[in-house]
DNA sequence: ATTCTAATGCAACTCAGTTGCAATTAACCT
DNA sequence: AGGTTAATTGCAACTGAGTTGCATTAGAAT
């Protein structure tokens, strides 16, 4: 599904911001907070991106995962995966080879790992 | 170990509040924020309450979790045990019987699923 | 082309969590 | 036991991620 697709087959309209948003997402090996987002997209405006992100998140677009310090990230929902995120640098990994377990009785969407990477873990 | 014990034996001074957040703490089935907290203990500060958050979780004997609203929620640390965070409910359940994975090269601390619980997939 | 409504962009706001600092007090030492 | 000192408390002021109100803009449908 193309980028435009993902936009106009939810109902939503096809807009210059949305587009951006999906293009520069699209680019991101890791999810990315708004503050990250906005340096690699500076004229988005900070209400624009969260209302998105929301509407993103109802249509599943797009996924957003808390980090350790308050502060939400956000990336594509098309490759589903656990995260790791690091409680000394705070960096967030995909385990893109580890399956989700699931839980009986519970729809589960994700999972976060919180813990100290190999990088952390060797000092 | 006591909790005057956990509180001693990390250097930490016994003060009348560090008392009363173990006491809370011990009585609670869930991780609980500040909000939840403060209507148990009415009269405990809010700096308070937050250094002492990072204090016993610097000494291991409080645990932090994110919930998906952007509150920190907090368990004694001495059971440990993966977390449901319900997206849509956004109650949090402790899965007591659920192991926790193990993650090559990385020191896992803690786990939290994120979806729905069997409540709100019911519906 | 016109209309209608969703979406944008700006400024003002909210509120969980933090910080500065003076007052307090636990622990240590004669 | 009383005095000293540094950790801790409690209050008020602050911070910053995320939200909201609202006038303006611009998709999409007729």
């Amino acid at each position: 599904m193309t980028p435009n697709e993902k936009i106009t087959t939810n109902g939503l309209r096809l807009t210059a911001p949305r587009k951006k948003i999906l293009a520069v997402f699209s680019h991101q090996a890791h999810p990315i907070s708004f503050e990250e987002y906005a340096s690699l997209d500076t004229t988005m405006d900070k209400s624009t991106f969260y209302r998105n992100m929301q509407t993103f998140e109802a249509a599943n677009i797009i996924q957003g995962i808390e980090s350790d310090e308050g502060k939400r990230y956000f990336e594509l929902s098309d490759t589903i995966h656990p995260h790791f995120v690091c409680q000394q640098c705070h960096n967030i990994t995909c385990l893109d080879e580890t399956p989700i377990p699931k839980l009986n009785g519970y729809h589960v969407n994700s999972i976060t790992y919180k813990g100290q990477c190999p990088q952390c873990s060797d000092l």
